[in-house]
Formats: C-alpha cells, structure tokens, sequence
DNA sequence: GACTATACGGAACCTGAGTTCCGTTTGTCA
DNA sequence: TGACAAACGGAACTCAGGTTCCGTATAGTC
C-alpha cells in the first residue's frame, strides 16, 4: 500500500518531489477529500461516519482510504491543518506594536474559530485521538508561537506571570468546548469571564496549593 | 418491562412503596451495578461496555438490563446521582459566613471532584447525553444551588455582576475538562487562573463585545 | 489508438457495543 | 416443604461504523 509517505500536514499542491508524480485525478481527488473533511467536521464533528465525508467528496470510500489509510489519519491531516494555521496566525502577531492586544486577540481568534468548527479545536486542545511523530512538532510549533505572544504579553504586564502556554491551549481548548455544549454561555461571554473573573484576585491563588 | 417506575436518582434503599416490595436479592443487585457503574464511570469513563460494568458488579448483563432498560439511563442515574450530591454540597455553603469563601470552595471542589471522577462531571455539564424529564429538574436544582452561592458572593463584591449561574457551570466543567486532557495543566492550577488572570481585567471584558 | 500502471467505486466483511431472549435459579409465601 | 412469580445469566442477535477486496475505469505514455 502507499500509506505513510504522503501524509505531509494537508499537502493539496503536486506531492512530495520524491518518485513518480502523482496521477492528476488523483490529487484532485485528495484535494476533495480533505476539503470535504475540513467541512464535515467542522460542522459535524469528527465522530461522523467516513462515508458521509466520502460522499460529500463524490468519491467511494475505497478511494477515501487509498488517500488516508486509516479515518484517524485522516483526522490527523485535517487537525494539524488547522493547528497550522492557527500557527501561522500567531506567528503573525508575534512582533506587533502592542503585545497585550496580540495576545487577547490571538485568544478571540482561537476561541471564535474554536465555536465555529465544532470539535475540531476542541478535539486539538487536548482530547480524543492522540497523534503522534510528524504532528508533535506542529503541536510544539504552536505552542511556541503561543509561548511568545505570551511572554511579550507577560513582559508588559498585561499576563499574570505564572500562566504557561500549555494553560493558555487547556482553557482556550475548554472555553470553546464550554461553548459547544448544550445551552452554555456564548463564546465571547465565557473568553471575557475567563479573561476577567476580576476581584476574585488574589484569594484564590493563595487558597489552591 | 419494568422500566421507568424506579428510576428514581440513585434510590439504593427500598423500592417506592407502590406496589409489591421487590425482591431481596433484585435491590441487592440493583445497588451493586449502581455502585460498579460509578467506580467504572469514574476511572474510564462513561465510554466503556457495559459488559464490564456487569463484571464489575458480578452480575449478567440480562440482569443489568433489568435494572436499567438502557445504557444511556444507567448514565442518567450514576450522573444525577452526582449532580444530587453537589446540589447537596452547595446547598450546605448556602449560608456560610463568608460568601466569597463559600462560593470559591465550591468552586474548588467541583474541579476536584471532576478531576477525580473522570468524565462525569464533564458529561454532566454540558457535553454527551441530553437527558430529559425528572433529570431537568436535578439540573435546575444545581443551578440553582449555584445561584445561591454566586448571587452572595457577587453581592460582596467577590465576584463579577455579570457571571451567571450557567457560565459558572460552563466554566468548571471547562476547566474539569481541560484538566483531564492529555498533559494539561493540573486542575488547580488552571482553576487558579480561571478565578485570577489579573491584570488582563477590564480590556478584555470592553474588547468583545 | 493501444497498453499498462494507477486509481476508482462500492459491495462485502469484520468488529465491537448495545440489547434481547429464554431456559434456569431463587426468594417468598402459604 | 412445595409452588410460582420474580429475577438471573449469558449466549445470541442487531446494528453501525471502519476497513478490505477486487473488478472496472482511466490518465499518461509509446
């Protein structure tokens, strides 16, 4: 089978330069596939059946798992496409003019896009299905991206100093899937109480060990 | 079947006094499934067989059938059997000295608990099964209990005006949640900074709207 | 235009989990 | 102690979803 090799984080474009170039349909077809995915998931969830994302492919599922040999890879594509870009978006912010607002900016935007793709960013903060080898550095890559919007936030002050970029992931992670669930608050609610839970200071930090 | 009738939130004692008492060894069984399906629940999660819950229990699965005409109202009852016990445990603060206190131990608790019993808070707050009638009730009682505790600790100045019962309820299933994913931030940790992130106060609550 | 490796489609298969069925056992009552 | 309804156990059934297989179609090449 021709698994593993071509499983680059959401490759559309013409396959590696490695042998023989891939057949034209073929890419088209993955192409589909993914796009397909990325939708299905983000509306569905990722427990939704391969065939439907097959079918909203207009592919048969045998071409599906030609593609993706296994519905978690295929997952794994599409996730560490998204973390990628969200990589990216960071990445952006990273020396902008004010840190504080990078930083809460960068929270809106992952919190925003978080209720708007159902499970995806939930299913990527930290649940579900664990990826492993190439992924783990698209997951360091983000939380370093986020690890210095932090520190630049920190650094002025606008950050309490012991927040880590893995607590920023967990509850950004927790705030969109709060938000997801059955008749909670609205995102942006939430991200501001979380932000902002105001006098409350202090006391609790001294009373949890 | 015998269904509905005695589904009562975890009723180990003896059945509603209707109609004939039930048999020793049935209410025997009855509150060891009880007893398995929460110990089974708290380590792995609602996710597993019911099979093993029954193991568990040293009973065939006909005879857990019995009991609960359905996996999803064993669910129902091992988890409105929780919340029960928190309504309860709110209920207790509801008139502490110190509202502020009271409120953030609960708080405190809740996450604590949540960490500890896998997946029955989480799914309890939001996520999961969507139970419905007598559960409803248990629900708005929590909520309710909550209410109590927020609405002193608000009128203290504790916490701010604009938290409602539900986004407490969001928040610490959120943070339950975040806790128990993959390499998070331990759970006091994150709830320390879901109750503090101090400085980014009043920005974050003007920026979104 | 013919040839072949590559890719496709989708029926069939496999597995795991929930649920049912029914012959056997047991508590309860007379 | 005997009778019988109530309860038990667990094999068997059902269903859903992932994965495989193989006959058919086709892009790319000579």
């Amino acid at each position: 089978m021709d698994r593993a090799e071509k499983l680059e984080v959401g490759c559309d474009g013409p396959a590696a330069a490695g042998a023989r170039p891939q057949r034209a349909d073929a890419q088209r077809n993955r192409a589909r596939i993914l796009e397909a995915a990325e939708n299905v998931f983000a509306v569905e969830g990722i427990e939704v059946p391969v065939d439907l994302i097959a079918e909203k492919a207009g592919v048969g599922v045998g071409t599906l798992y030609r593609h993706f040999p296994t519905k978690e890879k295929l997952c794994e594509a599409v996730l560490l496409d998204r973390l990628s870009a969200l990589t990216v978006d960071a990445q952006a912010l990273a020396d902008a003019d004010d840190p504080k607002a990078a930083f809460f900016d960068f929270l809106e935007h992952v919190v925003e896009e978080g209720a708007a793709k159902r499970d995806l960013m939930v299913a990527v903060m930290g649940a579900g299905l664990e990826f492993e080898e190439a992924s783990v550095a698209v997951k360091d890559g983000l939380r370093d991206a986020i690890g210095v919007l932090l520190e630049r936030a920190q650094a002025v002050g606008a950050v309490r100093s012991d927040v880590t970029p893995l607590a920023v992931l967990s509850l950004v992670g927790a705030t969109c899937q709060a938000t997801a669930h059955a008749g909670a608050a609205p995102a942006c609610d939430l991200l501001t109480i979380v932000c902002d839970v105001s006098s409350c200071s202090r006391r609790a930090r001294q009373k949890l060990s």
